[in-house]
DNA sequence: TGACAATGACTGACCAGTCAGTCATAAATG
DNA sequence: CATTTATGACTGACTGGTCAGTCATTGTCA
């Protein structure tokens, strides 16, 4: 080891990149106050924020084991010892920290146009795209990826998602097969059975862009067209 | 920390369980014997089997970064030193561990039966019964998990494992796909573009498996069974 | 000013990797 | 063969660096 440790840069992870353009620095600035956030919970609250998404971003990058809590510290511009203030320790962190991640995307999700005259397939397609837009697509996939990393090392999180996510998700696009099958947009009876198949190809469009993209950049959103089309029966117009 | 180490136990991971019985032992005794290792070269390459075996399991138990190499010389029944017999370092480790453990994989699945009179769903089944049995209902499917989990930290291990199965493995499902088509078994056209769809299934078994199976078991032979149905039209007779 | 928030130097456990030494085996010798 | 010498696989105590978590000190708000 020695020297190896400065070789491949002690660095934070990839980098900020994007710094999320200070929307939440005004995001607290709800607050008539114009001069930031001068006020104590607020500052507390901002805080705490920018630990999460400098925490987010690091365990994404090396995953729990990896990740320095020094690093996220400086990412979020605040000491060490602050850290503590708001989290029990790393691993209650880590696992805060999913949670919170979890509830507002799966929120996000469901919160798809319920568009009454809408097909099954359309409801399905929506959700999808949806999905791989704001999901599989950006760096929100990859908590999906640190999941499934990391679940079984974490049981009180693969619990959390498989009550908050999985058993939900699973049961709601059961009842939209039930419902097609209902109205003859679904031939195949057994599906609802498995509800895990629709699904299926999301994940793997998650995967696959954080593992594969770069050997082999794949349309996701065409991808889920085509399995929608053996679900419906085809529909191209293309 | 402090007591936490102790809390939940340093043992190694689950456990040996099968504890390699103790060939070596015997080998102390009386040399003449053919039989068990007693060359120098053989009791190497034994070592080494071992070392590998043990690194396998504490890899896929804890992770690469949490994984502690005096836990797999424990396990092993070997000493630290003598990894480093086998091995340059642990990040080395872990990827020769890969690679070596994949080729057999691969090997082992596509050594179906070619079965010339088939038709294509046979072979796809047969392809998929084959690897839910021998890969996502046992610890290989682990493997596969520990790839997704690690691949975006270990480039090497991503593109080995993109070149060496998953490009393979869709150039291989094309073609059966094509086949599917030119035979008229498979309606859906557009398949032959995203091969990945027809495997999708697979790997959320392998991912459910670990996860989520004590929440609620998967079959995941009949999940693929009506995916392919999807595919190829039904065909159940139960 | 008093109370609370924030800091970052510090501690101690932990662990990858090393290396001087041991000893079973193989080779050389009588 | 029996005995001595050479080999190198194996060992595990040790080192140096790292990092989670602490706490005395410093800063800031009400």
């Amino acid at each position: 080891m020695t020297k190896e440790a400065t070789k491949s840069a002690r660095k934070s992870a990839p980098e900020p990149a994007n710094r999320r353009t200070g929307a939440r620095a005004s995001a607290a600035g709800s607050s008539p106050s114009p001069k930031s956030a001068s006020n104590r919970a607020e500052r507390a609250a901002e805080r705490r924020g920018a630990i999460i998404e400098a925490a987010m971003d690091e365990f994404i990058a090396r995953g729990f084991a990896a990740t320095r809590l020094d690093d996220i510290a400086k990412r979020a511009g605040v000491a060490k010892g602050t850290i503590y203030l708001h989290f029990k320790d790393k691993e209650s962190m880590f696992e805060e920290l999913i949670r919170t991640a979890i509830v507002p995307l799966v929120t996000r999700l469901w919160a798809t146009p319920p568009q009454p005259g809408a097909s099954v397939r359309d409801m399905v397609e929506g959700f999808a795209k949806t999905f791989i837009e704001e999901v599989a697509n950006t760096p929100r996939g990859d908590l999906v990826r640190l999941i499934v990393a990391e679940g079984p090392r974490f049981p009180e999180v693969a619990d959390f998602y498989y009550r908050e996510v999985v058993s939900r998700g699973l049961a709601g696009m059961r009842a939209l097969i039930e419902l097609g099958i209902a109205r003859g947009e679904i031939r195949q009876k057994n599906l609802a059975q498995f509800p895990q198949i629709v699904v299926a190809p999301a994940l793997i469009a998650v995967i696959w862009q954080s593992l594969f993209s770069k050997h082999a950049p794949l349309d996701a959103l065409e991808m889920f067209r085509v399995h929608l089309d053996l679900i419906f029966g085809e529909r191209r117009t293309t």
